[in-house]
Order: structure tokens, then sequence, then C-alpha cells
DNA sequence: GGACAGGTGCGGT
DNA sequence: ACCGCACCTGTC
């Protein structure tokens, strides 16, 4: 394995970043360490008082991966001007960043999500790439497309996705040489339609796919835990379903970076201040 | 043992 | 278009 070390860790902070629920294969291994998995990857990451130690075989995807050529400073200090409500989760999310994920791994994790918890979550990924996941060097791929296209509904059902397996056997089948570049070259608002027709991708699983497979920092995820934040520090009187438009408005291309932000700390701490 | 999970699809207005 | 509701299952 080879190495990588980031000493400019003012907005990078490895259990911010991996524990904001925008990934669902990694492994706290120690105080210090974590391992994360994408696609057939692996990176074990270990944080010291003055830097951040990425070790793997393909450290040239995982620093794409962490998001490290973008520069956060400039997003940070903006969003910290949106109210005295962003500028305090800012201050303790600042060391979050949006992962660049696989699109097609990012659609079967959030169609699994949906109205689910993170620990089950990760038991049924784990369970799926174990059972039908190429063989690496450091534990099982994700599944192609083709892999999970041979599957049934009753496979999926068989690790534990409940009533999401009738989705993973559609979705998945369609998905089988399907043009991604052309839903990478949509508009947001195009893809997110496009996303919305198949099944078990709804409104919010839509917008963490956008979010987090495709790198659109101008959607807003609305779950139960935003929900609460929306009516506890930004009630409007606004209908569920008008809320991520609210936010959308409110924070523009930072929406995607605030919702995360919100979500974090209200998880984390159980309150935003 | 019941409520709750990072909601969605479906049928009825 | 807009509700209201059922829904797998692991965890608290």
């Amino acid at each position: 394995m080879k190495e990588i070390t980031i000493y400019d860790t003012q907005n990078f902070d490895v259990c911010d970043t991996l524990e904001c629920g925008q990934i669902f294969r990694y492994n706290k291994l120690d105080d210090n360490r974590y391992e994360v998995f994408s696609q057939d990857k692996y990176a074990v990451l270990t944080t010291s008082p003055d830097a951040v130690t990425v070790a793997s075989d393909d450290c040239d995807y995982f620093c794409n991966f962490l998001d490290l050529q973008t520069d956060y400073s400039a997003k940070v200090n903006r969003i910290k001007t949106y109210g005295k409500v962003m500028e305090a989760c800012a201050e303790k999310a600042k060391g979050i960043r949006i992962l660049n994920q696989n699109l097609f791994e990012m659609v079967i994790c959030f169609i699994i999500s949906a109205n689910n918890n993170i620990k089950r979550i990760q038991l049924i990924v784990d369970r799926l790439c174990t059972a039908i996941g190429s063989k690496t060097p450091y534990g099982y791929a994700f599944p192609t497309a083709e892999q999970m296209a041979e599957k049934d509904e009753s496979f999926y059902a068989s690790i534990g996705a409940g009533y999401r397996a009738k989705y993973l056997a559609e979705t998945s089948r369609r998905l089988v040489g399907y043009d991604f570049e052309n839903l990478l070259s949509m508009s947001t608002a195009d893809a997110r339609k496009e996303l919305l027709t198949f099944l078990g991708i709804g409104p919010k699983v839509a917008d963490c796919i956008l979010l987090f497979g495709m790198h659109r920092g101008d959607v807003f995820p609305v779950d139960t835990w935003l929900k609460k934040v929306y009516h506890a520090y930004f009630e409007q009187g606004h209908k569920d379903a008008e809320i991520s438009s609210f936010f959308c408005n409110l924070f523009g291309e930072d929406a995607g970076l605030c919702q995360q932000y919100l979500f974090y700390c209200q998880r984390k701490y159980g309150q935003i201040g």
C-alpha cells in the first residue's frame, strides 16, 4: 500500500466526513483509524495531531473520493454568514467534505436506505457485497449492475432488504447497460426527474444520489432529521413536501453541504447550537 | 413489546 | 395534484 499525507486539515476531519451519513461502507478501527470501501477499492485513513494519512493501493482514487482537490474554506466562511444557526453548525461540522462516490453504488445504497436505520443499512449493504461482490485483497467489492441483475427479488429479501427487495431487483436490471454519462450531462433538475422514474427512488433518495453520487451541491435531501431541524429552527409554515425547495432557495449552491452540516449536528449533538 | 428508522409506491379523492 | 396508509426488519 502507498501513502499520502494531508497536512491542511482545517476543513478535513475523517470522523465528520464519514459519520455524517453520506457513506455506509466504512468501519472505525480504533480511536484514530477508519477503513473505507468504494467500489472494489480500499483505504485506511489515519488521523494524527497534525495530519491525516491515506493508505491505499489507489491513493489517487481516494484523493478524488475525499474531494481533496476542492478548497472548502470559502464555502465554510460563506455558510457561516447564513444566520446564527448555520454559523453554529458550520463551526462544529466544518471538517465535513462531500465525497465523490460511485453513482451506481449510491443508487443501490440509497434505495436500501429508505425508511431504514443506518445500522441496518450497513448490515444489508455488507451482506450484499459479501454475497455477490467480487473478492478483493481487502474484502468484497460492491457488486456491479450485471452481478445484481442476475439475482431476483427473493435473493434481496434473503439479505434482509425487506420490501425494498423488489426495488433492488427491478432497478438493477434496468441499470445494466444504462447510459450514466448521459445522466451526468443533464441539469440537476432533469437528472432528478430521470432518477424519479426508477422504482424505489423518491424525492429524498434522488437528492442523495445527486449530492453523493453526482456531486450536485444544489440539492437538499429532507429526511426525518431535517424535518425536525426545520421545525425547530426554521419554521415558516411550509408543508413537508416544500421543505427541500425552501432550503434550496435559502442556500443555493451550498444547499447540499448545509444539509450535511445540519444533519450531522442534529444527529450527533441532538441540537444545532 | 412498541416505536422508530436518512421514504416510497399505491390507491382513493 | 394531493393526501393517507401499508410496509420488511434490526435496534433502541
